[in-house]
RNA sequence: GCUGCUAAGAGUGGUA
């Protein structure tokens, strides 16, 4: 059983192997075994992922019907699918659902959902949900708060951005490459190449590692305002570096 | 084809 959940999972990997995946799915079934949750969420996922939400909330219901129960991981694999589809409205619909059935929203299903409100510029209604989600007790982490660095950053709110920034560091969270790289992104797009190389600095003195996405991210920055030599530099050390 | 290696969340820029 664990063994197809690892072929179905692996199908869902590229859209071009979800038939494969479905073909497995039959042949587990073929081999009297019964779906579990696991298996579920997994083909689910795989539909939601290359945006065929209606095959996983048709395999949602299947599974109700056959009394597996959806956990919380399911839930939010239908809800990543609905806000792929930019359904926001239909995956809060769905996470109230859950609770109905007593699974409680966690930072997961909270995660989702402020991720694509700010992937749509709607940094103030994320943050708006991320308060409403402290209400309920919910401890934030570097997740989520890169994320939201991330969304204001993009709406060049730097001001707020860095907020965050200052919070979760008397939050007691530690900022990784990750929330680093979302606030020099930010100050690159505002051309402020200064403040990001100081902030890039402060980051490799914290001990922390500027992986590839790093180095281009501030690279970029160097040759938006024309300055060739310094983002070359930065492509000798990236290369020194491995 | 790119970054695969067992179910859910975050970052850059890409070429056909």
């Amino acid at each position: 059983q664990t063994a197809y959940n690892i072929l179905i999972s692996g199908c869902c990997k590229h859209d071009r192997n979800l038939g494969r995946a479905h073909e497995i799915w039959k042949e587990m079934i073929g081999n009297n075994l019964v779906p579990d949750v696991f298996n579920y969420t997994s083909l689910m996922k795989g539909y939601c992922k290359f945006g065929q939400l209606e095959k996983a909330l048709e395999l949602f219901k299947n599974m109700v019907e056959a009394g597996v129960l959806p956990n919380a991981v399911t839930y939010s694999v239908v809800v990543a699918g609905y806000c792929e589809e930019g359904r926001i409205d239909k995956a809060d619909e769905f996470l109230n659902e859950m609770e109905d059935q007593g699974i409680v929203r966690n930072l997961f299903t909270y995660s989702l959902l402020i991720n694509k409100l700010c992937k749509e510029r709607k940094s103030e209604e994320a943050n708006e949900l991320f308060i409403l989600m402290l209400k309920r007790g919910l401890v934030p982490d570097v997740v989520i708060y890169s994320t939201l660095i991330d969304g204001y950053a993009k709406e060049s709110n730097l001001s707020q951005a860095f907020e965050l920034y200052e919070k979760m560091s008397n939050d007691g969270i530690t900022p990784n490459t990750i929330t680093y790289t979302n606030l020099i992104c930010g100050l690159c797009n505002s051309r402020k190449i200064n403040e990001a190389s100081e902030l890039f600095k402060k980051m490799n003195l914290k001990g922390l590692v500027p992986d590839k996405i790093s180095y281009t991210t501030i690279m970029a920055g160097f040759c938006k305002i024309g300055d060739m030599k310094n983002a070359q530099g930065l492509f000798t050390e990236m290369k020194q570096k491995g």
